[in-house]
DNA sequence: CGATTTGTTGATCTTACTCAATAATCGTGG
DNA sequence: CCACGATTATTGAGTAAGATCAACAAATCG
């Protein structure tokens, strides 16, 4: 790891391109250079719009975005939530025009990657191409597992799922796994859900009542983590249970 | 286009990564050179099943594939459907196994596609690389598609939208769009559009009597492309509705 | 040709939606 | 900092879309 990348690639949050390490110096550096530090945006602030020219990805390093797409007959359809870390506009490569919209649930900030300066980095470094084609692949299984919960399961194990996948995703980041903040409307939660907002609410009083759970506001708290784990059936969870361990 | 290109590939019916053109007569020849011809499979049998190693991507050459994934519970989902010159395995690259299963719905032959070669080639070939990841790109693309399908449609919108993209993907191949046969049974349908079998059987007789196509076992005529059309919003088809043209 | 699977149709039930009213929270300006 | 309006969340009552259960019909396969 060398001093460049710690200062502009780690606070990026670039996790799913960075590590699990398995970048050589010289990649770490190729890869630092094209990396601009993006711009920090307000709440409710685009990223960018389903339309826009694509000319980068963006790699959340602070903050929470939505992602979401026009459904056509005026709903829209929330496609997912992006924590620091992750990224976003994988979906505009294959037309070069975003496909969805990212705005910022809370004030955040981000790296612009270049994508064709990724691209051609990536022809030069093979593990860096390699790492590239996993994560897209990643992307897609985990739109397999959102088919899954969409398809099959009640609202309370939708609910289950997504509350145990935020957890999941939470410790990942050292965060504690089990008390976090919801950067995102109840309406937001249902529209990905594939639910009414008062679902939304009425299944996370029950979860309350059960002693699950402690919700107020925003901020949640997992009292039961083996029972939300229980709801979440494991084929569905992007990361193993066990990441529910309390920190 | 060179003559091994016509023989191997074309027929492997390729069309996501040979066509439309874009390649060069060497890389073409390349490409060529890795595909390997594999096996004709019987009705039924798997050409892979989940948690078995990833080593090649297949394109299917003729006949429909079902992919569907363990839900856990005994409960199966399937995934998608397959038909010629669409590729099989995408999901598997990240983690180098297969996420879900594929299995003939009918008597089928694929191209094998050794995804390590594949990966080499790309390296040389940056035009190879760019369509691997446009691909890749796709597939994300065309999932969130599902998503706002199995999260915001009624029964009568999502198996429209099904028929739809079931056309237009017949008539891309330069076959009807409007006159074609469903390899998939009503369950399978059913499942992968979360659905219920009767809910199935109940919507195309309705479309029926409506006298919009007409359904006989697995023939399928579709009588008046506009209403289905309709039915599946222009956000949620894969290729533009004027592909529904009478053939 | 009989057996088994697959598809259709009907009756009933359930989950989650819709509509409506109230409560809490957030944001803004005084 | 507090008060106000606007947005967001909760709770209740009634409804509807689709699931489930059950019986039957048709297609498929050996």
């Amino acid at each position: 790891m060398t001093g460049k990348y710690q200062v502009s690639c780690a606070p990026c949050g670039l996790a799913q391109i960075c590590v699990p390490s398995g970048l050589t110096a010289d990649e770490t550096a190729a890869l630092d250079a094209i990396i601009k530090r993006g711009d920090s945006l307000q709440k409710g602030e685009a990223l960018y719009r389903a339309g826009d020219p694509f000319a980068s990805l963006y790699a959340v390093r602070s903050g929470c975005f939505k992602v979401y797409a026009d459904g056509g007959d005026g709903t829209e359809q929330v496609i997912g939530f992006r924590l620091p870390g992750e990224l976003l506009g994988l979906d505009a490569i294959d037309r070069q025009l975003h496909q969805s919209s990212a705005a910022a649930l809370e004030t955040a900030a981000v790296c612009e990657i270049p994508f064709k300066e990724l691209e051609r980095l990536s022809s030069s470094f093979p593990s860096l191409q390699s790492r590239l084609y996993r994560l897209l692949s990643r992307e897609i299984r985990i739109d397999h597992q959102l088919q899954l919960l969409l398809a099959k399961r009640t609202a309370e194990e939708r609910l289950g799922t997504f509350i145990a996948n935020l957890a999941a995703r939470h410790y990942r980041r050292r965060l504690s796994g089990t008390h976090f903040r919801l950067a995102m409307s109840r309406t937001d939660i249902a529209n990905y859900l594939g639910l009414a907002v008062e679902t939304i609410s009425r299944v996370l009083t029950r979860l309350q009542d059960q002693g699950h759970l402690r919700v107020s506001g925003k901020d949640l708290q997992i009292l039961n983590p083996p029972a939300i784990c229980t709801m979440a059936h494991p084929h569905t969870v992007h990361h193993p249970p066990k990441l529910l361990a309390t920190r």
